[in-house]
DNA sequence: AAATAATGTAAAGCATGATTGACATTACTT
DNA sequence: AAGTAATGTCAATCATGCTTTACATTATTT
């Protein structure tokens, strides 16, 4: 599963420490999840898809076919 | 986070077992999801709503404010 | 070029999502 | 009413999301 957190941060020009107190995780958290390294919980998703003003649908990309 | 599961699950007429091996998780998670007691990963989120041909969004419902 | 901000990496530990198994209870069927 | 399917509960264990700390690297700014 990927995800456009990386480009979306950086449209608002966010910093991952930004985005992880917006959210209240870990900077750690953004890196793994920015980098793909693991799942977050579903409560994460979406708060960082609201901190997109977006809908997780629109931030994290599910493999239509088995994620390359 | 409420979530729709049971009542989508019971239009579906399919039984806890049934989404459970669909998702491709146990019983027991399916049952602590639908009662709430913990969230699930997103990937798993999206697997559920897909068995339901819906996004996370019409599944699972976020606390509008805070959760009762 | 030096200083600082931002990002990346690694490892240890904690919190909780998820599994397994066994049993109790509530619904359906016959 | 008896039998079976479906749901619920409890507890132990395993897997992994997430935190914390500390340091290294890459950008940005002055």
């Amino acid at each position: 599963m990927r995800n456009r957190i990386k480009d979306l941060r950086k449209a608002k020009k966010m910093t991952q420490e930004d985005l992880a107190k917006q959210v209240g995780v870990s900077r750690q958290s953004i890196i793994a999840i920015e980098s793909g390294k693991y799942n977050p919980s579903i409560e994460l998703a979406y708060n960082i898809s609201k901190a997109f003003d977006s809908i997780i649908e629109e931030v994290f990309i599910f493999g239509e076919r088995g994620e390359e």
